[in-house]
DNA sequence: GCCCTAATTTAGGTCACCCTAAAAAAATGA
DNA sequence: TCATTTTTTTAGGGTGACCTAAATTAGGGC
């Protein structure tokens, strides 16, 4: 089977969990499963016996299971599913933690290769492990260089343009005022994370982090 | 059963397609869901029969179905998430349309109440057909008539929230020594067009026209 | 009104995914 | 070591969502 072929939800949910339980290096256990998938034991069993089948665990009854090459690129692949997809509705939408990270582990599994690279862009790269990790997990066309992020993540004293506004009229109207339009170009001179605060060539000003996640801008 | 239980995703593929095609008023043939879905016939009697017994449509045997009030609105709420979905994927991530309306099809199914209406916020309201239609169509809290102003425009006797504030340095140190910042909440207690009377947890003070003009606030 | 065809439903089968209960294997400890 | 406990698997059952094939119904033409 190609890793790429439609697995379940529920199946691609056991080959998460197995991924993180495997931290360890050991074989994971039924019993570990079932409680972390909140499945009964026999049902865990099951799954494991069609992953197994599939190439994408290595199944030895009565002594636990763990990823096959396959099976962990699978895992890799939903693992930054998720996490971009709770990094968007977090960061962005503002979607409170716990809820985010349900709908981002029901979203995984439905989305396209194309629209996770082009989220991934969208969010930016994490400067921190995302990037090399995952660049090289899976490899993605690094042509990231243009970056599409809202003025809420942006790195502090950089300068960006200006590329999309979202939300009412209203709003729009006030930052034209100011100057600030799509095509413009903006710096961040500081945020503490609930304040944002810009200048740009008609002076500085201050505005709020809901607001400046609506304010798009391109490195 | 309450509109808001988990339905499949083939339920709710189901009670959207009998909506597509029920655009001309009338009950909705098998045989059209059947080639609509791509669904053999007898899938789709066995499925409209489920829907049936939960209320969702009427169903008469050899004589199609219709939505009840009920479906009628889980219809609604599906056809928006869609909506802004694809909305989503096609204006911000660039996700080709094709590509686009697949991924908004899986994903409209594991969309809570609480995303899709921060994701619409985050999309702003298109200006034309979706705002009143879909407020009245769902009754969503109706905040989404957030209006910005300078607070020298706002109403008396109204509380806003400062979303921006022009002309940091100075002013904004000012004004962030009395709790107005970005974020914050205030009331506007009074104006004469050249004093404006605020109110915030930290007192009670007055400002001038020109001042009041710099600082923006969501009602 | 009756026959014929097309549409629809029913009957019965398969598969994935869950379950419970019983059987089997592994681990524990006296 | 071996009996007991714990873990795991097997056996068997149910449901949703599909299918094909057979029966049934509706509607048009004569």
């Amino acid at each position: 089977m190609s890793a790429m072929d439609a697995l379940s939800e529920s199946a691609e949910m056991m080959i998460k969990n197995i991924n993180v339980l495997a931290s360890s290096g050991e074989r994971v256990r039924t019993s570990d499963l079932s409680t972390k998938t909140e499945l009964k034991p026999a049902s865990v069993t099951e799954m494991i016996q069609r992953l197994g089948d599939l190439g994408l665990v290595d199944y030895e009854p009565y002594h636990g299971v763990h990823l096959t090459k396959q099976g962990q690129h699978v895992a890799d692949v939903i693992e930054h599913r998720f996490n971009i997809l709770e990094r968007f509705l977090t960061e962005i939408l503002g979607v409170d933690g716990n809820e985010a990270s349900e709908v981002a582990c029901r979203m995984e599994h439905v989305l396209t290769r194309d629209v996770e690279h082009k989220l991934t862009t969208f969010l930016g790269v994490d400067p921190q492990k995302e990037s090399e990790l995952f660049c090289h997990k899976i490899n993605i066309e690094s042509d990231i260089e243009h970056k599409y992020l809202p003025l809420s993540n942006f790195g502090e004293g950089k300068t960006g343009i200006v590329k999309l506004i979202f939300e009412s009229n209203e709003l729009a109207n006030i930052l034209e005022g100011k100057g600030i339009i799509p095509g413009s170009r903006l710096l961040l001179k500081g945020s503490n994370n609930k304040v944002y605060t810009i200048q740009n060539e008609e002076g500085e000003f201050l505005i709020d982090r809901e607001t400046a996640s609506k304010i798009i801008v391109q490195n």
